[in-house]
Order: C-alpha cells, then structure tokens, then sequence
DNA sequence: CTCTTTAAATTGGGCTACCCAGTTAACCTT
DNA sequence: AAGGTTAACTGGGTAGCCCAATTTAAAGAG
C-alpha cells in the first residue's frame, strides 16, 4: 500500500526536465500571438525563415506547429504557408502545471470540476436521452452489479457509466470536456483511494441518478449527481484522516 | 451579415484535407493502447525499431510523439525510452470533430458547457475570492462602463471578466478548463452575435455576479451567472429568429 | 564472492541536406 | 483583357549523421 508519504507535496529535489527546442519555439509563438504581432486569420512566415530567426532545423519548427495543430491553434495548408486558428496560445508551462496532478489536492480539483459538468449532462439526459442512450447508461450499473472483485473492471464501469451520461447529453463539447476530466480523474490514482467496501456504495449512488434520468426527471437528476459526489467526497475525506 | 447558410450543417463539398502522417502514427498508437496491447506506465519501443515496422520516418514519428507529449500523454525521457502516461489516447479524429465549432449550434453547445462550470466557479469564488481577486473581478466591469465603442475592446474585456472569476474559485482544473471554453467561444464568430445595443444589457448581467462574489454569497452567485447566461442566450435566440 | 568502477551499447535530441507535391503569382500568348 | 504556361515558393517527408544521457554488462579491486 503506498501512502501519501511516497509523494511528498514539497519535493526539493529533481523537479526538472529539461526543456526541449520545440518547448521554447511554442513559447516564441505564444509570445508573439500575446504581443500581438500575430492575430487569428494571419499567416506564418514560412518555415526556412523562422528556421533562420529562431536559429533552430525545419524539424524542430515542425514539431512545434504540430503540436499546436493537432490542438487546432495552427492549420498548415501545404503549399500555402501556415494560419493562426486561435486567439490565444497557451504556454506548455501552464499546461505542464496542470498535469502534476498526482496529489490528493488535485484530485479534489478534478473531483469539483466534474460535479459542475456532470450534474448539468445529467440534467439533459434526463430530457434528451434516447432509449439506446438510456440503456448505455444502464449497462455498466447491471456489471457492476454482478461483478465481484477485479477493481481494474470495476473502475473501468465506473468510467463507462458517467461517460454514457456525458454521451447522452447530446452535446458534444460538454461530452469532450467531462471525458478528458474522466480521464484525468482515472489516472490519478483514483483507484487507490477508495477502500474495497466502499464500491458498494458507489454503486449505490449511481443507481438513483440512473432512475432519475430514466423518469425524465432533470431536477432529479441533478440532485442525484450532486448527492454521489458528495458522499464519495466524504468517504475520500474520512480515508484521508484515517491514512 | 452571414447568415446560418452560408455554412451549411450538411455541406457536401470540399470537406476534407489530406491526412498527415504523423496522425496516422498517433491513431496507430491510440489503436496498441485501446487494444490493451500498451498500459499506462508501459514503455515504448526505441524509435528506431516502430520506424522500421510503421516504415515512416524518425522526423515524422517524432512529430507524433511530441504532439502527444504535449498533453502529457506520453513521457519522453532521454537515454532511456518514451512512456505512457494517460489510459486512453483521443484520436485526431475525434479531435477535429471538436473543433469544427463555427456554427450556431456548437457556439450554444459552449455555452452550455460554459455555464455548468462557471456557475460554480462563481459559487467558489464568493466564498474563497481574496480582495484582489475581487478587485480582478471588478477592474473589466468598471473598465465596460468607460468604454463607448471598439467592440474589439469590449470583447476582451467580457473575457477578462469570465477569467477572473475561474481564477478567483481557487481551483486551477476548473480554472483551466473554463478558460479552455472561453477561449473557444471567443473564437467562433462570438463577437459578431449580439447586436452593438446588447452591450449594455451584457453589462447589465455582469454587475449581479460581482456583487454576489463580493456579498460572498455563493447561492446568490450562482444564480446571477445562471441569469446572465440565460439572458444572453434568448438574446442569440432572438437574434437567430430575425435572421 | 561481493562491491565498485569503467566501458560499451542503447535511446532520445537535434541538425544538415535533399526530394516531392500542391499553391501562387508572374509572364507570355492569344 | 482573358486564358494558359511556367517558375518560384511552401509545407510534407526522407535519409543519414552526430551528440548527450542512461542503462547494462563487463572488468577490476577488495
């Protein structure tokens, strides 16, 4: 069992890494957009020139768009140049703090933010959710059910249960942003925190979110949600005094 | 004035733009890990070894990575072998479906999302907002009031004033998450909805919330950004109709 | 035999140079 | 003035090389 104590909170050593090229190009541009020399419809200067500016290959430059592309900030347009999609960058400095997440301390961050998003998906489904939709909410409550042990397959019902109410939301970007949470929240750890018994009760707080969605019910619904969360904050809470 | 039809929802022609290969490289890797083939603290196998089996180059695998490293799903470490750090990785796919949001119905789709998250940004903050955090708060408002024309100017301040209170819940997740949101709102089309008169009434909803947070009265918070939001949006609505 | 030290193999980080295909714009032809 | 052709430019991709950090295993000292 490893405990809080493995992680200390204050570690004085080793916190870096270092930095790579296409870190410091992606602060250039980000620096660049924030000083306005570049606007959102602009166009880049093309690669050989930056390459010069920058002192840095044509490989490193594109691995810098790259990232920014694949996050849709930079759409590259072969023959043409490449575009500013977006009004602002965000530093990998800043993204790089939010992905320490490994403490306690965050999790409950995570923990909160999903309870916003999770209780207004669960008041749309309740009104929107189709028949399928509806029986993808329930599918992962009834393994849960007859599952035993084998914490990895229940968490990953768990998982599946609040994923197919954010689906069932019919809206996508609610549903995107409540997944990457989801991930998030799974990744830290999540698995560890509860003790065994209390899966149990996880189940049994899932169950009347399912019934008030089922009813069409969004105020239910909500209440239903904002109650789960509670009551597994509370167990956190009490694992937590007692660790 | 661009109406909704000049982009419409079932658009025949010109969807696409040629897939990169770097894509291809992280569909192949988001394929090893939904298939079990590759768990979280796994590590890769050498470059040297995937570019021989997915017969791409070192430049492109590498673009693939990085991308990746730079949502923290994958570790690079050097002289020793890159990692994985997340349970499931989203396809470029699935992505780019998120950002299509230059219609109508992905910018309410935001605001959805929006105002589940702010709603309890805005909670928090009443009850957890430091005086300069409140000040931060107030500074657009007050910086709206002066301000006549310059809808450029106006729009950042909207936006400043939304930051400012994700910042003010104290809970960097939420924070990060919201600000994510904003910013894509203000990047689709935002500023050309509401008609010049609206303004006004956009401040009109803005001063509630501050005094809420200030009041430190969560309840009451949540039920200003809840108003304003409804506000605004019957205004888009009334706005649609007459287009 | 065990512990330490050292050297070699492996891995990611980065660069140079080259070729290809799509786009653009200038130029020429009509 | 309109249309077609060509040349320059831009991103996409590859190959091969070197470097620094890390690991591993061999060699040495006790």
């Amino acid at each position: 069992m490893k405990t809080e104590k493995s992680v200390p909170p204050g570690d004085p050593f080793t916190p870096v890494q270092s930095v790579r090229l296409y870190e410091t190009i992606i602060e250039q541009i980000a620096t660049l957009v924030r000083e306005g020399r570049l606007a959102n419809g602009d166009r880049f200067p093309p690669e050989r020139q930056l390459q010069d500016k920058w002192r840095v290959s044509r490989p490193v430059l594109r691995e810098a768009f790259r990232a920014l592309e694949m996050q849709g900030i930079v759409e590259s347009r072969p023959g043409d140049g490449r575009y500013l999609r977006a009004e602002r960058i965000p530093s990998p400095a800043e993204l790089r703090g939010l992905r320490l997440a490994d403490n306690r301390e965050t999790l409950l961050q995570v923990w909160e933010a999903r309870q916003a998003l999770e209780a207004r998906a669960a008041s749309l489904a309740a009104v929107k959710a189709s028949r399928a939709q509806l029986a993808a909410i329930g599918r992962p409550l009834r393994m849960l059910d007859t599952m035993t042990s084998d914490a990895y397959r229940r968490s990953d019902f768990n998982l599946e249960f609040h994923a197919a109410i954010a689906r069932a939301s019919g809206n996508p970007v609610l549903e995107q942003v409540t997944l990457d949470l989801l991930g998030r929240f799974h990744e830290t750890g999540f698995r560890d925190l509860p003790g065994p018994g209390d899966w149990t009760g996880l189940q049994a707080d899932h169950q009347p979110v399912y019934d008030a969605i089922a009813a069409g019910d969004p105020g239910a619904a909500e209440n239903a949600v904002a109650a789960h969360f509670h009551a597994l904050r509370e167990r956190l809470d009490g694992t937590s005094e007692r660790g």
